[in-house]
DNA sequence: TTTAAATAGGATAAAAATAGTCGCATAAAA
DNA sequence: TTTTATGCGACTATTTTTATCCTATTTAAA
């Protein structure tokens, strides 16, 4: 049903949160968790996807947490995205090599779907955290 | 992963077929099946939603098939999406009532994702198969 | 030095959505 | 009457998404 998953969403509340205490203290799990309503364990996880991929830097133990390690002008959501539910696409076919679509050669609509496909990630490249959490979102796309 | 279903790919690829034969005969699903590697079953039931919802016309028995009911430039992409996988959204909180993300009173991004949702479905209720199947894409969204 | 509060991360389970199949019924042309 | 179609519900299989559990490790503070 062209859906975000809920790890994405989960994860745009807890770097609002991360960002809304940037320089001032450490945010937790718990904390993310309890604030938004979201599942604790799988939030924790989360975070730890993004802070492999240098979105967030975790402190440890008691007193840890969670700050951001990327300025949120520097994150867009298609990163995010493919982060947390791996390479976007529209379409099987858009995708890197590995299992492209076995009709892609005789696919008579091919070409218009990886136009629109190119149409909706610009959008979601073009549009940064900052932009997204903060601002109003305004991009123009064709 | 932001995907479009096989059911509205196949549609896609199945209607451009039967808008190609439009006004000189009649398509047959066994013909879509076979000329686009589409299992045909699955196929078969892809038309009969189509034509319940009146996007084409069926005519039964031996030299039977489908036939456009609808100008395909008056078919949107979002209607065709709509109709085969349910209301479209990029996240629960956009769906009509029924099923509400539990969570949209107190969530600190509704506001942001409804936006976004807004932009992608204008994109796809601005574009008719008509653009979609036959011509280039080109719409401006914001 | 012990305890409590955190993150780290693999394994697994549960639920939901998607994709595909089957069997039987009905319709119409040859 | 046979063949070629669509009509449609029930069912199965697969994949994806969401959530949980368990154990380990790290660090601050009592």
């Amino acid at each position: 049903m062209l859906r975000l998953s809920k790890k994405t969403e989960y994860a745009l509340i807890a770097l609002k949160d991360i960002a809304l205490n940037s320089g001032e203290r450490i945010t937790t799990v718990r904390e993310i968790s309890e604030n938004n309503q979201i599942p604790r364990d799988l939030l924790a996880k989360i975070l730890q996807v993004l802070k492999r991929e240098k979105i967030v830097k975790s402190i440890q133990g008691a007193k840890g947490g969670y700050i951001l390690n990327t300025p949120i002008d520097e994150i867009t959501l298609l990163r995010l995205i493919e982060i947390l539910e791996g390479p976007a696409g529209l379409v099987e076919c858009s995708l890197p090599e590995t299992k492209k679509c076995n009709r892609a050669e005789i696919c008579s609509i091919r070409r218009q779907l990886l136009k629109l496909n190119d149409m909706v990630l610009k959008l979601l490249r073009e549009t940064t955290l900052r932009h997204f959490l903060f601002n109003e979102l305004s991009v123009a796309v064709n």
